[in-house]
DNA sequence: TGCGAGATAGTTTTT
DNA sequence: CTATCTCGCA
């Protein structure tokens, strides 16, 4: 709504119309005042400018790695804006994450100051949340829907094959969810499915069975799943033209970025916006059409549209990504321009040499020639560790130097391929007192605790939602089991009422006195919190004991005409979790991680608040979209000042001074699941391109020759990319021939000398491993510098697997609580003290270390449990470790 | 109803 | 290895 207002700022006309195909030449700064240079072009390489200043109907930017694409495309709104080609609230720009999305804004900002208010800027899940949200009563969808996250829908999956036994057919959860995402990327219904099945497969009929069953629960509950979102706006936008020619008007310069990573419902919502506006929609249109926006023909104009990508980076197939929408987008909007970024202004030329070379074995891919003006830089850096352990020793060691060297952390990542490998690496820096964050990874509003929270907030918003209702039934413990839900749930059903009023009818339904207190009890919080939440007054008397107001008395004519300000969403989830006591409950059992659940409660609070503040007034709707569409949850604070852990796919469109690039080994990058699936090696080799390319200066590749992994030891072979980049680039530390020997596994021997063929001890070797000849043409490297390169394994001798464990997660729970208690690493762990909590220091003294053997202290800095000792290792020179946790001891 | 032990089964990437 | 589920017992 009040969007749509700065859609027609009083008299001011626009200064031409932006679609009026092919208009514009490369005549920069056009109108710009004082002549001279135009800042938004200034800095700019032809080919870049070329991508701000282009107009027409469509503008493909083919973006190499690093040649600044943002750039280009903020530079390009902002022009769109200075040049009064479009009001801000005409500008529709879709990013991937909501990280690159509020980038993005930042930039324009920067660009524009105040001028760039009103532009939608965001994902095309969040804009299509956003229209959803506007126009759900158009099909019987109420505003305050439900987004079900991947594990909604599994929870509602699993109900419904169990509903229908269809376990026993080999559906799981699982399973169909992806393919029911897979279908919902396609546009594919249950009906469109059902008409292509095989009618004689008892399987594919079950399977649309359950898909059938699956939309028509989503629809009972008021839920949408992630891909709805974007199927269901295009459906939308399909049968009801009045409400696309609404959108289709407003937008007139859509704007994508990521290109190559749509899917094919994520083209469609992009073709219907991109459609022009028919005379009959037109007359319908309010505020009426002015004559400037109408053609000759008595239409809108189609918007403009511009997208950018790189085909080279398109890493999401397994989502449904579709190459081919950016490879034929010239022939798919007619009169599309390309323009072609292809001078890279990140890395070094050898990183860049590497990944050319890298991506060169893609073979059906169009030649690009990217290029920088840089020097060649240092060259990459190789390491092959003998466990996983040693490789993450390697990245520790190496984090440390480049430090010393003037390397902020915050200027650091490292990349692996799947998040279970972040363990040994966050050992290591923790030994290290590297200080270090994980992006992505197991999110905080995945964590079961945050999950019951916050389904007290979504069924607040959605009483109908059978899954948040369920979830908050039985946290905390209550005594309400499944016997007394799936009663309540019947009569819901039945009557065709929420779940809300189902539980005050509690009285009537024959439970006993104790079940039917805690039912009502629980509604009654509930409807009080429902009422919060909607700007109510909290009925009648102060709380305490729970006044006879029940639900029906509420119409009372008090705040009818004072105006309904939504409560802070703090408000309302401290009102549920002071009710419930659930903070209390589990601060009451006594046990670290539950205290560990408490005070994730705790910091739930904080971020309620702090969305309270940036938000004022937005309500709780706003806060629970916002909660399900943002992925990790600590993207914000770029300035840590920390060390950055991710997946390749997360650091899509990062960059770094310098990259890590952990578990180079076949079965691993590219992923064994991978190899089998057509496309599938070409994708991980793009991933593997996109690692790289993040580098600007010092790119490392490391891997390990065994790995653990399901519980025993397996040999892993280099990966093939490496083999691929010129040897000439890497100067091994410790190259995988020098640790593999033949495809042996030395796990503990390598003090011995080499060549010596070292007991191939404990797991058995070659299982599995199919000599590839990959790790031949790495024999021959040499062994790089001597020092830190060799050091005792740091395997920690696996005695007791289970108190080992609990120390790592204790010891990591601690060094957790340390980073976070302020910027970086400031002061503070209090009393639990561990291992060598007590152990003092002084310079001079001799310690011995686990991996490092013995050393002379230099310094100590630091108090309390937050100590760090300042080394010189005699064998791998200055180190610094975290007193408190390293496994250190003083030699007499 | 709620808890713990034990068995089992599944292991990629994410909006 | 680990997360999840089932089963039996209090």
């Amino acid at each position: 709504m009040s969007e749509f207002e700065l859609l027609d700022p009083s008299g001011i006309p626009l200064g031409r119309p932006s679609t009026g195909s092919g208009a514009g030449g490369a005549s920069p700064g056009a109108g710009a005042a004082g002549g001279g240079t135009d800042p938004l072009l200034d800095g700019l390489n032809p080919a870049q400018a070329r991508a701000v200043t282009a107009r027409g109907p469509a503008l493909l930017i083919v973006a190499g790695a690093g040649s600044g694409k943002t750039r280009v495309l903020t530079h390009r709104i902002a022009h769109l804006i200075r040049e009064r080609e479009a009001w801000p609230s005409q500008i529709l720009a879709i990013t991937f994450t909501n990280k690159a999305a509020s980038e993005m804004r930042e930039r324009i900002e920067g660009l524009l100051g105040d001028a760039a208010q009103g532009m939608w800027i965001s994902t095309f899940h969040s804009a299509c949340v956003r229209i959803l949200r506007r126009e759900a009563e158009r099909f019987g969808y109420v505003s305050g829907f439900t987004i079900y996250d991947s594990a909604d829908s599994r929870a509602l999956l699993k109900r419904i094959i169990k509903d229908l036994e269809a376990d026993t057919y080999g559906f799981t959860p699982a399973n169909t969810g992806s393919k029911i995402s897979r279908l919902k990327n396609e546009l594919s219904g249950a009906d469109d499915y059902a008409a292509t099945a095989n009618e004689s497969d008892p399987r594919d009929r079950l399977f649309v069975e359950i898909f059938r069953s699956y939309e028509q629960e989503l629809r009972r509950a008021n839920a949408f799943d992630f891909d709805d979102l974007i199927g269901q706006t295009v459906h939308l936008f399909r049968s009801h033209p009045d409400v696309a020619a609404v959108y289709q008007r407003r937008f007139r310069h859509l704007l994508v970025d990521e290109y190559q990573d749509t899917n094919h419902a994520q083209y469609a919502l992009i073709r219907e916006l991109t459609r022009p506006v028919e005379p009959e929609q037109v007359e319908r249109l309010t505020p009426p059409a002015r004559a400037a926006e109408i053609d000759a023909m008595g239409r809108i104009a189609a918007a403009s549209l511009t997208v950018v990508g790189d085909s080279d980076q398109s890493i999401y197939a397994f989502r449904g990504a579709d190459i081919r929408n950016i490879v034929e987008f010239e022939r798919d909007f007619s009169g599309a321009e390309v323009v072609k970024l292809e001078q890279n202004y990140r890395s070094t030329q050898n990183i860049l040499s590497a990944a050319n070379a890298v991506i060169g074995n893609n073979f059906d891919r169009q030649e690009k020639h990217l290029w920088t003006a840089e020097g060649d830089g240092a060259k990459i850096v190789g390491f092959t560790g003998y466990s996983q352990h040693d490789e993450a020793r390697f990245v520790a060691e190496e984090i440390e130097d480049l430090h010393r060297e003037g390397v902020a952390y915050g200027d650091i990542a490292v990349f692996y391929r799947t998040n279970s490998q972040t363990r040994a690496l966050e050992e290591l820096l923790i030994r290290s007192a590297v200080p270090y964050r994980v992006l992505g990874g197991t999110k905080f509003y995945e964590r079961a605790e945050i999950k019951d929270a916050m389904a007290y907030l979504t069924s607040i918003a959605n009483p109908y939602d059978p899954i948040a209702w369920s979830r908050l039934l039985g946290a905390p413990k209550r005594g309400i089991g499944p016997m007394a839900e799936a009663q309540l749930a019947n009569f819901q059903e039945e009557r065709d009422i929420s779940f809300h009023e189902a539980m005050l009818a509690a009285p009537d339904l024959g439970f006993g006195p104790k079940l039917r207190a805690t039912i009502t009890g629980l509604a009654e919080l509930l409807h009080r919190a429902a009422r919060m939440a909607a700007g109510l007054p909290s009925t009648a008397s102060a709380d305490g004991a729970a006044p006879e107001g029940d639900a029906d008395s509420a119409d009372d004519p008090a705040w009818a005409e004072g105006e309904k300000r939504p409560a802070p969403v703090a408000d309302v989830l401290k009102l549920i979790l002071d009710e419930t006591e659930m903070i209390e409950k589990l601060r009451a059992k006594r046990d670290p991680q539950d205290e560990a659940r408490a005070e994730n409660l705790e910091e739930l609070v904080a971020v309620a608040r702090e969305f309270d503040v940036k938000n004022p007034g937005a309500g709780l709707l706003a806060f629970l979209t916002e909660v399900s569409l943002v992925a990790a949850a600590d993207d914000l604070d770029d300035t840590s000042g920390t060390v950055s852990l991710m997946t390749m796919h997360t650091a899509k469109g990062l960059e770094y001074r310098a990259v890590f690039i952990t578990g180079v080994e076949e079965g691993l990058l590219p992923h064994q699941m991978s190899v089998d699936e057509i496309g599938g090696v070409s994708e991980e080799r793009r991933l593997m391109y996109v690692g790289i390319t993040r580098a600007r200066e010092r790119l490392f590749l490391t891997l390990a020759s065994t790995r653990a992994q399901f519980g025993d030891i397996s040999v892993a072979m280099p990966s093939r990319f490496l083999q691929e980049i010129p040897e000439a680039l890497i100067d091994w530390r410790q190259s995988p021939g020098e640790v593999t020997g033949r495809g042996g596994t030395e796990s503990r021997a390598l003090n011995a000398p080499r060549g010596g063929q070292g007991s191939a001890s404990g797991s058995r070797a070659g299982r599995g491993a199919t000599r590839t000849d990959s790790s031949v043409s790495f024999g021959a490297s040499t062994a790089g510098r001597g020092g830190s390169g060799s050091a005792a394994v740091s395997e920690p001798a696996s005695g007791n697997m289970q108190s080992a464990l609990d120390k790592w997660r204790e010891r990591k729970r601690l060094a957790k609580e340390a980073q976070r208690a302020g910027g970086g690493f400031p002061n503070l762990i209090d009393g639990t003290a561990r291992d060598n909590g007590d152990l003092e220091l002084t310079p001079g003294d001799r310690i011995r270390h686990d991996d490092y053997g013995e050393g002379r202290v230099t310094g100590v800095t630091g108090a309390g449990s937050k100590r760090i000792a300042h080394v010189v290792f005699d064998s791998v020179g200055e180190r610094k470790l975290l007193v408190k946790l390293s496994p250190i001891a003083k030699v007499e």
